[in-house]
DNA sequence: GTCAACCATCTTGTATACAAGAATATGACT
DNA sequence: AGTCATATTCTTGTATACAAGATGGTTGAC
């Protein structure tokens, strides 16, 4: 048990807005929560605050906060920035990446094959995971690559679902060689546009994501 | 006088940091700012929290919040990544953008050439960043709209300070034509470099900068 | 004389008490 | 009976009191 409950709490309604625990503009009441915690209401309204901060709910004041799931029009357009963003990664990346670099990526590639092999979907989720997140490393830029992680983490829930699909992940995976191959090939801008398309989300994948969002 | 203290003194607080009021690391004594804005360090903590979410303050357990200047690494690393946001919003621009955001765009750029016409640096600042949000707005994603607000704002005090070198209002007009330019054209890949390449700070620009920042 | 341990003090983190504004329910008047 | 005004109650925002951990100085022992 760290010192700080604050922290705690903010991670726990962190995960139940992502999870889905919590509808859409539903009010987050201070004196339940802290309850519920067993704690008083101040660790539950920083909590409260950090939620607001991360976009995750808003705050009317005197009137409480409320949790704020993205609607399609705010998912699409998250999934297109992260599109950008990664982009630019690679971009970057092509020109920056070391060796070394190269070589976790590879690997993770490779975990990402034997994981379709295995047709593990959690396993092929957390190595694709590591998959991208060297490519932010690779872009020697430490802020850019902490305003990737941010993003790529509050996608995460959305992304998860997407891997359901039939022949997803294979897609996928088809499109990483190509990332790779452009990455060792120094080429910036082929990098930035394989990336921009693997991350895009339209067509048959939009329809898909809707669909799962309905539930 | 409105009912929250701890925005205004959130927003009174960033000011500060922004202005260089604090030093690289000086703690921020909830105390004596609670003591200074006559209130109660509730409100205080709650403005501080924000201060570390916008990642201007590092919180420390049990010892305090401390400022957190960016040095002239992250600087870079700040810069190059606006100019990647800036190059996908204009990307995305150069086929969204209707008429009427043309129409602003030119205007903006007008008031630019307005206020060069004058020298008047202070009139080129806001026209040039009122320049900039119009291509935000343009690239026709809320989302990515105010993630690059969120980073514009963050630099705004560098920006003002680059402003005062000689030339540099001139050059920036002629990038701002190109940018124009290209968005008319619809040259999405025209538009992306040149907004690059009119964000990005290096060779003289970045001497300049960073001589700016030892004082 | 130096190092270590302990104590005092200060600061953060948390709980509770208090104030003020908003929503709702109730009652009176048309 | 319906509507407007008022009062009550509930919730947020703020202040203060309390607990726990960290820092620094002082003192004692080697």
């Amino acid at each position: 048990m760290k010192s700080n409950h604050a922290d705690q709490i903010s991670e726990s309604l962190e995960q139940l807005v992502f999870k889905g625990e919590y509808e859409d503009g539903q009010r987050l009441d201070e004196i339940k929560l802290a309850a519920h915690y067993g704690v008083s209401r101040t660790p539950v309204r920083e909590a409260l605050q950090r939620l607001v901060m991360s976009g995750m709910a808003v705050q009317i004041p005197r009137r409480g906060v409320f949790v704020r799931q993205p609607g399609p029009v705010e998912l699409l357009e998250m999934f297109e920035t992260m599109a950008e963003l990664e982009a630019a990664c690679g971009r970057l990346a092509a020109a920056r990446m070391p060796d070394e670099g190269l070589e976790r990526l590879a690997q993770a590639n490779q975990g990402c094959k034997d994981a379709v092999a295995r047709e593990d979907a959690a396993g092929y989720y957390l190595e694709n995971e590591a998959f991208h997140q060297e490519i932010y490393r690779g872009a020697g830029n430490s802020f850019l690559q902490n305003e990737a992680l941010r993003l790529q983490n509050r996608l995460k829930p959305y992304r998860r679902v997407q891997l359901r699909f039939r022949g997803r992940m294979a897609q996928s995976l088809a499109e990483h060689e190509a990332i790779v191959a452009a990455l060792r090939a120094g080429d910036a801008q082929g990098a930035a546009q394989a990336l921009r398309g693997h991350v895009t989300v339209q067509g048959e994948r939009f329809q898909q994501l809707m669909a799962s969002l309905k539930k």
